[in-house]
Order: C-alpha cells, then structure tokens, then sequence
DNA sequence: CATGAATGAGGTTTCATTCAT
DNA sequence: GATGAATGAAACCTCATTCAT
C-alpha cells in the first residue's frame, strides 16, 4: 500500500513523517542492504529532504534500530498472549501462532524487516544482545514450556524437539530467506513448511 | 591436495598465498561483512600490502566470490555422489548427508563462509543466480527423489515434506544463523536439531 | 549574460560557482595538464572543497569536456556569422576573423583552453569527434567557400591554399603551441604571423 | 617494421635491448600519453620484464626523455648542415629541408616522438629549456639568416616572415596535430602545405 | 521546522619502483 | 644481468553528516 517507487506528497503531521521515514527505510534498506542504502534514497522515497531525517533519528543506525523495533515490538505483544494460554492444546497454540505470523509477517511488509534482522544483525551486537534478551530467549522459554505441556499431554512426537526449540522458527526463517535468495527462481511453499512442523512436533495423544 | 601443477604462471608459493588471502578474507568479511571489510584489513591480516591482493583477485567483489566458490565446490562433489545412492535407506543416506554436514561445514571455518552466503548473497544477484542453477536447484532435486523414494518405500512420515524439501537444509541454515546471532548468549544443539529433522522425516516402514 | 533561468534546481550562487569551478579548472589543467591535475587542486583553487566539485560535474572527465565546450561554443556563434558574409572581400573577412581569434582566444585566458584542447584532445577521441564534426569541419567547409570565392574574384595567391584550408588556423595552432613551450625563452610575434597569412593567401585582384 | 603490437623474441645485445625499449616506448606513449602509458606495457611490448626496464632507465621521466632526445640529435646535425649551405638559393635550400623533414619526420616513425613533445613538453620544462637552447633557437638563427638572404636577392615575399621564423615549421606541426587529431575523419594534404608554404615565403627574384 | 549545498573522511584501485631470486 | 612479485603512495569518488538559510 505504501512501497510503491514513486516519491510520495508530503506527510504532514509530525508522527506521520516519522512513520514514512520508517516505510522508506524498509524500501531502501531492503533493496540495498544497510550498507548500501544511501540517506538521501530514503529520504527521497518518503518524499522529504535529506536533512529532515536527522531532525527525527540521530543517525544511519539509529533508523535501521528504530526501524527494527518498530517491527518487532508489536509482535511481541501477541505472541506473549498466545503461548501463555493454557487451555488450549499446543498443537492448537502453535498453529494459531504461525498462523499468526504467517499474517502479520511473511505476508505483510515486515518480512523484509526479519530478513534485514537476520541478515545485518551479527553486525549490529548491541541489537543483537537487546533482542536476544528481550524477545528471544523469552521466546524460547514460552515454547519450551509449550512443548513440555505437549509431552506431558503425550503429544509431543519427538523428544529432540525439546532441545532445539530454536526450531520451531524454521519455517519462518527459511521462508524469509529463501525468498531473498531464490524468490526469482523457485518459489517456496511457505503453508507446507507450517504444516510439516506441526506433523513433526506434535501427534494425537494415542501416538497415531 | 592442492599442489597440481598451477594454472597460470605464479610461482611457487602462489598457491599458498591466494590461500592465505582466502583464509584472512573469511575472517575480515565474517567480522565486518562485505561491505565493512577493508581490503587493507584483509591484507594485513594476511600478512601482505595492499597491492597484494589485487595480484590474486581484480577486485573486492571477485575476492568474495572466489570465497563462497572456494568453500561451496568441494560440498558438491560429496553431496552428488552420497544422495545419488540407492542402495540405502534414505533414512540412512540422509543421516550421512548431515554427518557429512556437521564434519565438513558446521564444525569447520567454512561455516563461516555459508553465513555470508545467506547474509550477503540476496546484495549479489549473479551469485544467487549461479549458486541456484549448479547446487540447489540440483540439490533439491536429489533430495525430491531420496525423500519419494522414502515415501513409495512407506517411510516418509508426512506427505507435507515433499512439498518443501527446501526444509531438509533448516538445521543448517538455523544453526549457521543463530550462532552467528546469538551463540554468545545461548547455544543450538545442532545434533538435536538433525535428530529432530530426522524423526520428522521418516518412520520405520511399518509406520511407528 | 549568463544569467538565464537556470536549467536545473542549483539555486542563486550556483551558476557562479559551476565557473569558479571551471575557472579553477583551467589553471589547474594548464598548469598540469588533465592528467596530473588533482581534483583537490582544483577545488581549493576554487575555494570550495573536493567534494563540491562533484555536485556540479560528475567526474574529471566530464568538467574537462565542460570545460572545452564552455570556451570553444561561443566561439562558433561568432565564426559562424562573420564567415559566411558574403559581401566583404575575402582578405577583409578573414582579417576581422583573425582579429576576433586574437582578441577573444590569443589575448584571452581561453588560450589555455585551446592550447589543452590540442595537447589532450588525442586521449579523448570522443571529443575530437565531436569537435571535428560540429566545428573544424563546418569550420572549414566555409573557409573553403572563402578561399574560392577569393580565387574566383582572382585574389588567391597560391592555388595549394585550397588544397589545405586546415593551414589558415597554422598561426593560432602555431602562437598558442610556441607560447605554451617556448614564451619564457623568446616570444613569437603573433600579429605578424597573421600578417603573413593574409599575405600568403592573398594578392590583390591585379596580382600584384 | 618494429612496432606491431605481437610481443616480439627477446632482444640480447645490450645496445640493442635500449633501443628495442625506446622503440617500444614510442609505441606506447603515442598511443596513451606519458601519463597513461605503464612501464609495464612498456616492457612487455619490448618482450623483455619490467625489471629490466629499470636497468636502462632510471624512470619513467628519463626515459621519456631519452626518447625525445633519440629522435630530436640525429635530425639536427643534418639540419645544421643544410641550413649554412649559402651556395643555394634559399628556395632550393627549404625546399630540400621540407624534403628531409617529409621523409625522416612525417613520413616515419618520428612523427610520433614530435607529436608526444608538442603534446607533453609543456609538463617538462626542463626538456622544454634544453631543446629551444640547442635545437630551437639555433634553427631560428639558421631561419633568420637564410631569410635575410633570400630577402637581399629580393626572393622573400613578404616582410612579415621576417618576423617570426617560428612559421617555417607551422606546416610541420601542423600536419602532426592534425593527424594526432583528425587523422580518423578527413586527411591533410601535407605536401600542398608545404608547396603553400614555399610559394608564401619565395617568389622569384623579378617579383612574379 | 525543513532543506539541500557543502564538506572531507574513508575506501577502492592503480602503478612506478624495489629487490630477492 | 633479468625478472616479476610485492609494495604503498596517491588519486578518484561516495556519502553520512552538518548548518546556513
């Protein structure tokens, strides 16, 4: 809705033009990578002058860190809800959640957010440490409790499952760069990938 | 092992220096990405000036390129011959495939190699582009066949996993992509990661 | 003069500058020559700094070929007109020509700009291209008008002028290549070599 | 003869290899220009290593200049010669200098060396100053003298050439920058130059 | 507040020159 | 003597950042 190439009119309100900053900078940073992007690109994208960027983030990596937040933050709130119930069964759950990022994610903009995450974070340590901290391992701790709820409950398939449950975000991380690498060549069926993950982690409590 | 009679008219220890350019570029390029890296740095780090390093590669981006070549063209040999294998199960082809994986790249430097090839290669279409048609186009096709040959064999455990066999390869891209994120704050038990990929997989032909 | 509505965006001052910018340029190039001059020479000659130097030219070649087409185009205008007069006599018009070529190129710091046109216009083959086709050969197309014009009213002295019309520009080629070498030693007189050419060329009508 | 552009068979005499250099110096800085021209191309198109280069040569600037001075000292001598004849008459005198400078000159390779001083001298004036001492200003003097003569058997047309002798080598330069220039586009017809030149500065003695 | 002209640090690349073999 | 691998100074050009308007 908003990342199309043309130079867009002014925004005018003052949170407004924050925001398109944060649009134009997911454009450019997504096509050039950190590095690459040029301030002046982005500013011209979201339909400012050059030096109205610096009047809302101090610098290049300010934006790219603000930029990352505004992505993740949100998400977070969510996915805190969902895995904390306890009334549903897990296989439950998590389909709700990659549900839920299939959405709010591989299907919206901010795919190309994770991808910048993945691809320029171990550049960014201070990032790296702060979602690690804050999103990650909290993360981790939800899903481990989830899948130990599921084995309690017999339906946990694997026990390997329990010891990487990192792996639980591969479906979303091999989507999200697949397609940067490979989305021009051969496409990846992201809805089979949720699905084998579920069959994996999780079976009827008979063991069928 | 890598002491044929050379190609082109470099003497002696040439070889052994386009090595040592090689390795100090793994090493300069894994801490501070393609674009960070400083030619001098690379140089330095191996021990040489400047100008050196223009003697073996025309340029940064051919220095990096030779990089991802010099870490991908081995992999490729192995892999054709071990997946074309018939005569094994593929539950047991595929666990080579990982052993061979977990010795030969994620236990070793190259691993770092593979890092900057999903972090930097969607900044080098032309590579993407190679890298697709000579080894995962053709690889994913060689595990297609493995993974079919499991199911007409009854042991393919969900019928989801012919659909993306881009999956098969998400131990090793998670685990590459969370060390290089966090393995600071948290291992990746990779060998559990490969368990749980091969449970996923497959089950005993009688379906347990 | 040059104070039209300006082509691009460049507000007030920037005209300005772009002939600071050219102004510098031709001390410089003079003193130098295209290759040995440094953009930083001539960015503080201008007064400005290195960089600004590219917001008004895109690279050294580009301000050198700016720099020719700045001094040779006016030129032409004028030539153009006086040449074709069809009214004076031949030796009267290319007096007036001569002494335009000495006021507006010999007595001016144009001189500079001819005598690098010479000197380096054979390493930008473009560029002679170009000026051979839009000047020198317009140019000596209506010289050759001239000359048989002069012929035809019997006041051309010798018929091989007509053969090498290129020989009339021999004094201001000669002036400007003996002044760029040799005027610290001993000067060349260049009215007299203007002399010497319109008697060379012509004779009044009786022959005598 | 020696400037094809095939690398020719190692040369062995020592003599022979310094002329073998500067033949292949010729080459090379015609065709780029002192700046642009590399040692190494040098070398390679004498067939010898770069090193050795340095072994006859202490730089690039001597070299340059050993060049000139390889094309300018043999065309003196004759030319001191010619000149003092007074036995001639002055036309027959320039005529054969016009001869001698067609066919040792224009004609040969040489007219790639005086081409590259019109064109580089200007950014050595140190070989600027020792060519105008011992070679310009004597031919001058010869010029003059011969001029003087010419003019007392009332052979000279017209006054002016009196006064700058310089044009006497105005067809020479001439015809070198022309074809330095326009070589590509339309040709000059040397000799009609220098028959032009001939009828300008000599008429016979009765005034016809 | 907004702008974009101006700046100069910084990085890539070239190539004259050296020197170990 | 001859070589060419190695070097690093030097120059082009880019772009994050500043600041006068």
């Amino acid at each position: 809705m908003s990342n199309e190439i043309s130079h867009r009119k002014r925004p005018k309100g003052s949170e407004e033009k924050r925001s398109a900053i944060l649009d134009a900078a997911v454009t450019v940073f997504s096509r050039k990578g950190f590095a690459n992007a040029r301030i002046e690109d982005i500013a011209r994208q979201a339909g400012i002058g050059k030096g109205t960027v610096y009047l809302y983030f101090p610098d290049k990596e300010s934006l790219f860190k603000s930029l990352v937040a505004s992505a993740v933050e949100p998400i977070l709130e969510h996915a805190d809800r969902f895995l904390s119930e306890e009334d549903t069964s897990p296989r439950e759950t998590m389909t709700t959640v990659y549900d839920m990022i299939d959405t709010h994610i591989l299907q919206s903009e901010k795919r190309h957010i994770i991808r910048l995450m993945i691809t320029e974070m171990s550049y960014f340590p201070d990032i790296a440490a702060y979602y690690h901290t804050n999103i990650v391992s909290r993360g981790l701790d939800l899903l481990r409790k989830l899948l130990i709820r599921a084995d309690a409950r017999g339906e946990l398939r694997s026990q390997h499952a329990l010891k990487v449950p990192q792996m639980v975000f591969a479906p979303v991380v091999m989507s999200v760069i697949w397609n940067a690498l490979f989305a021009r060549f051969e496409s990846i069926d992201t809805h089979a990938a949720f699905q084998f993950y579920l069959d994996s982690l999780f079976q009827s409590a008979d063991g069928a």
